[in-house]
DNA sequence: TAAATTGTTTCATTGCATGAAACTTTATTT
DNA sequence: AAATAAAGTTTCATGCAATGAAACAATTTA
């Protein structure tokens, strides 16, 4: 990083984005920077980084510490929130996550997409023990190979055999795709245009995913979406295995 | 509004105010909000906020739709969630509430002050039926004398004979202070270093309230947070009704 | 005590954010 | 369908405000 994120396309407010560069320094694991740290990750003079931080905590997006160190401020919690919520979905699924992780003790995850990244929307944990410790809620990532990616590029039409099985399956696996010991299930959630609006996925440590147990995972994971997609107002029957973007 | 929010005191940087005065226009309900609109609630000039919205949507705060509404961006939950873990606390008080939930089928919330304002950091709701709907997660509104408040005020050391009577009872009541019909209980939680972390509370709708329950809810907890003090490393004989700033 | 690191303030320079105006597109009214 | 209004977009001359080097203060390390 140089701090020279001057917009390169055209358009923009070069002041705007070096504001959001210091908000985004903290996305990565670090709770609490201090003014060198954010000098040294977004490439930006002290000055500069003093002054837009004036508004940004001004606005709650940061705080800063007695001790010195600035935090992420409550205004994101509050727009992530909002975010979250404008997917109206999670309140109806979140019960059926609970069923189905207590049902069958594994992490039940909910991703959607965006553009050519995955966004965590919702996780639910079992109570206890070893389980999927991937992806938490807020996480962002690229559209990879694990179960819930695989559904997502599938149903949004992306061409190729294996897509086209999903398509036909209604459901993907993966197994050590992402961390080498863990295996996941996914399908996709319609909403009532039938339009894709994510993916459910049920996740744990290989070694308790039987075929056995898998294939039981799949069976509660499309009745548990088929539960949705109606009450969500959607038809049920509305899989078409052969629709493709070329 | 204006649109001329430049800034009071003094010191920042006027242009990233504005970009992110056009994020907080989504912070009221309105998940979706077309140009005229984020120039309405601004007050902004239309051509600037095109041109702030290049930026904010280039970094992922902002997304606008085909259809040309503006929407929060992914970028904005990524970093409330990173807000929302910066507190480990919540975690670790999720199972316990969850359990709080279980035994009386009533909202439980998990509030931290955030200097004159309250931020609702975490909510588990019971299955089904009537239930405080009042605050929910990502919620911040101003100190209030609703049970949440009224604790965190107490624990901060506010002066008051009431306030005094709540650190001395380790809890505080309210009766539809907020919402005629509701009403909720509230106790504090304490960190390693015996501070106070933040409020849990129970909350319902009256009429199902009797005065044993909510003393069976007062027990359970200040049962929970005896055992959270404990694993969070703090001591559990630690309230001091005495201590209070002047 | 010196040297190094981090944080803060100032201020002259000019880069870039600005908004009015002209224009296109989409909706609403007649 | 024509006329009108409303919403969205692009351009560009102007001067305001964002900038960073430098000097300074406050800390930490040697």
């Amino acid at each position: 990083m140089d701090g020279d994120l001057r917009p390169e396309p055209k358009g923009g407010v070069i002041a705007l984005e070096r504001g959001l560069s210091l908000l985004s320094a903290f996305g990565n694991e670090r709770s609490a920077l201090r003014l060198t740290d954010l000098a040294e990750i977004t490439g930006l003079n002290k000055s500069t980084i003093l002054r837009l931080c004036v508004s940004l905590e001004r606005q709650g997006f940061i705080k800063r510490r007695e001790d010195g160190w600035f935090q992420l401020g409550a205004a994101l919690f509050h727009l992530g929130s909002a975010y979250q919520r404008s997917f109206q979905i999670v309140d109806v699924i979140d019960p059926v996550m609970q069923a189905l992780v207590g049902e069958f003790k594994e992490c039940a995850t909910f991703t959607v997409r965006d553009g050519d990244s995955v966004v965590c929307l919702h996780k639910v944990e079992p109570a206890q023990g070893i389980r999927d410790a991937g992806s938490s809620i807020g996480d962002r990532y690229d559209l990879n190979n694990g179960a819930s990616s695989q559904v997502l590029r599938a149903f949004s039409g992306e061409a190729g055999e294996n897509f086209k099985q999903i398509r036909s399956d209604i459901h993907a696996t993966s197994f050590g795709t992402l961390y080498p010991d863990a295996a996941a299930i996914a399908c996709p959630l319609f909403g009532a245009g039938s339009e894709l609006l994510g993916a459910l996925q049920l996740s744990g440590p290989q070694y308790r995913l039987s075929e056995d147990i898998m294939t039981a995972m799949k069976q509660g994971l499309l009745h548990a979406v088929a539960g949705l997609t109606r009450s969500l107002g959607g038809n049920t029957e509305i899989y078409r295995p052969d629709k493709e973007n070329n």
